[in-house]
DNA sequence: CAGTATGACGTTAACGTTACCGAAAACAAT
DNA sequence: ATTGTTTTCGGTAACGTTAACGTCATACTG
């Protein structure tokens, strides 16, 4: 009952050739006749031989150094999650002949973003898993490492082509339309705001697709007032005031989205003026945003598993480089609705 | 820069004594004298060793046969998740030398339980898989294995103590929080029921502690009247009555907790009458619910992800038997909030 | 004190794969 | 024919761990 296992060495013997010219053929490196080459494919698919994966990495004795290009979490604690899912993943593959270097840039400052990444460049990774936030900056990158067969893996940020070895992330519009659901559910009519936070639209395309979905969900509605705001916080009175605007432009506001992960700013802002009857719906497990979550002040989050994506990114390139397995080249992280009762089981989980 | 790899050899060279011993300690298996076995932990301490758990694994070569004890999908469509659950990991970690051979009962039926318990105590497995629904009928079975050292995990229901390698699934307390909490962002008053639907509630502790976590919810809500429902389902007509009843005694009826799967009886009877405006909350991932989650009809479902269960047990297992290493007690899947506008994400994936 | 258990340890062949090192064979240029 | 070059291929030592086996020494038995 338990299947006969083939190895290479059948494989080598029942096609009368060395196990040394076999693996050349699997690995299709060239110096191996033509002849022999197509007897050890016809034997490999008579006997469909799968290869041991643990025989094959501990074989193949070597570290793969994989360099993880992220924005510093000290600047913005959004990405402290990725980054810790980035170690945790590194930790339970060193076995297995993984190490991760992290290169930390500021997430507003291109300079930064090109040192670092050129740090990666000049230094011979095997392997590199990017946040390409800076669309424009990173192709020249991505034309350098393609170019040295140097596999890389996109996270958070989705950019469409350049042939990665695959992306991680969520589904934006998707979440657009999860968000509007969740405000539907409460909400039967009046204003809603869409509010992009710290960050400028132009350059961020997840968020207009976030907005796309938004409204896609309340196109079918009536009796709605869908309006766009564009908010920065550099001092917490600029904010305020932005707000204070905002609530006396819209009398009959009864809904806020917030595309970014900066919900807990207005959560801030209402209990600070003893604003009750606003709905705010907003993205990730920051510990200030858990904290209005469990006040009632934020109603749901969106989990965006920013720790899942570090974990997966680093998962998938050892998957590649050590396992030489096939990885889906778009993985889509569920839309974790959060709210007070279940937020334990997002955090730093996978 | 790479960390220095510190094998068993290092070890024994370092203390003096020879890669047996080293190993001897490692997986105490006795015979070592205590003089010996002490400066061996000492220098794994010192070095901090990690194992190689591809070497250990290929070492190792043994199959190991891993049984799974769970109730038959084609008698309650619930079980075809976890049993996919399980074939996939088994499929993923074939390679790792992990067989899994599934044992399917009759889960209205105790005899047949009994009869697959014994199937597999006949042979001999190196680990079980198992859904202890029958609580007293499963207890001579656990005895057994306990005494011939064979590991069990438990899933999707919950027993005490009787040392399982881990128990996998939901908090069914917390579940009921949830629950309790989605039904009051879109109701302020008025009657709500709890219904379990076809289970014995007496045998069934999980449902108690679903409904228990439910109430605790509104004990701090004015307004609410908390009914408790026990319905059957042997036909579509006698479960009609038993709704027609229902909604007769309590005309205030708002809202509708379902403890188990079967929320899409409830749907299927309030499409049929025409009944809106009675927020349903579910369990559950089953197609029918879904249906009834994209019309409407459903509000919310909430996933036991029991194809999770499935994988993560067999990922548990393999984990201490392959690798030998320590797996947690307990592992509580996230309560999943699910609409139609996120479920793809939760159907049969991990 | 011989004989036998018992316990403590070392040695070693595997596990399946990789990758390097040459040997052998085929071919080319004199 | 000889030498040189290239292409094809076999042999084999690793990779780190496991577990069966063998060898001692010591303790116990009568």
């Amino acid at each position: 009952m338990p299947k006969k296992i083939v190895r290479i060495k059948d494989i080598a013997l029942k096609s009368g050739v060395s196990t040394g010219t076999v693996d050349r053929v699997l690995h299709n490196r060239g110096r191996v006749s033509d002849d022999a080459k197509q007897k050890v494919l016809a034997v490999i698919e008579e006997l469909n031989y799968e290869p041991n994966l643990l025989a094959r990495a501990l074989g193949n004795n070597k570290v793969f150094a994989i360099a993880a290009l992220i924005p510093d979490a000290k600047l913005d604690s959004y990405w402290e999650a990725p980054a810790l899912g980035i170690k945790h993943a590194e930790k339970e593959l060193r076995g297995y002949g993984i190490s991760v270097e992290q290169f930390l840039f500021n997430p507003y400052d291109v300079k930064s973003f090109i040192k670092q990444a050129q740090q990666i460049a000049a230094n011979d990774f095997d392997g590199v898993l990017v946040s390409p936030i800076f669309y424009k900056e990173v192709l020249p990158f991505l034309e350098d490492w393609k170019k040295n067969g140097i596999p890389f893996v996109f996270f958070n940020t989705q950019i469409t082509d350049f042939g990665p070895l695959s992306y991680i992330g969520q589904d934006s519009f998707q979440s657009g339309l999860v968000a509007a659901k969740l405000i539907d559910n409460s909400v039967s009519d009046g204003c809603i705001v869409i509010a992009h936070i710290d960050e400028n639209i132009k350059n961020a395309a997840h968020l207009r697709e976030k907005e796309e979905g938004f409204r896609t969900f309340y196109k079918k509605r009536k009796g709605f007032n869908i309006v766009v705001s564009e908010l920065t916080r550099s001092t917490e009175e600029e904010f305020s005031e932005q707000m204070q605007q905002l609530i006396k432009d819209y009398k009959d506001l009864k809904a806020i989205y917030v595309t970014t992960s900066k919900a807990y700013y207005i959560a801030h802002f209402l209990q600070k003026n003893k604003i009750k009857d606003i709905k705010l719906v907003g993205y990730d497990l920051l510990e200030q945003n858990i904290k209005y979550l469990e006040n009632g002040l934020i109603n749901y989050l969106i989990n965006q598993n920013p720790y899942g994506q570090g974990y997966w990114g680093i998962s998938y390139l050892t998957d590649h480089l050590v396992f030489k397995k096939k990885v889906p080249a778009i993985k889509h992280l569920p839309l974790d609705i959060v709210i007070a009762e279940n937020s334990k089981y997002y955090l730093n989980k996978y």
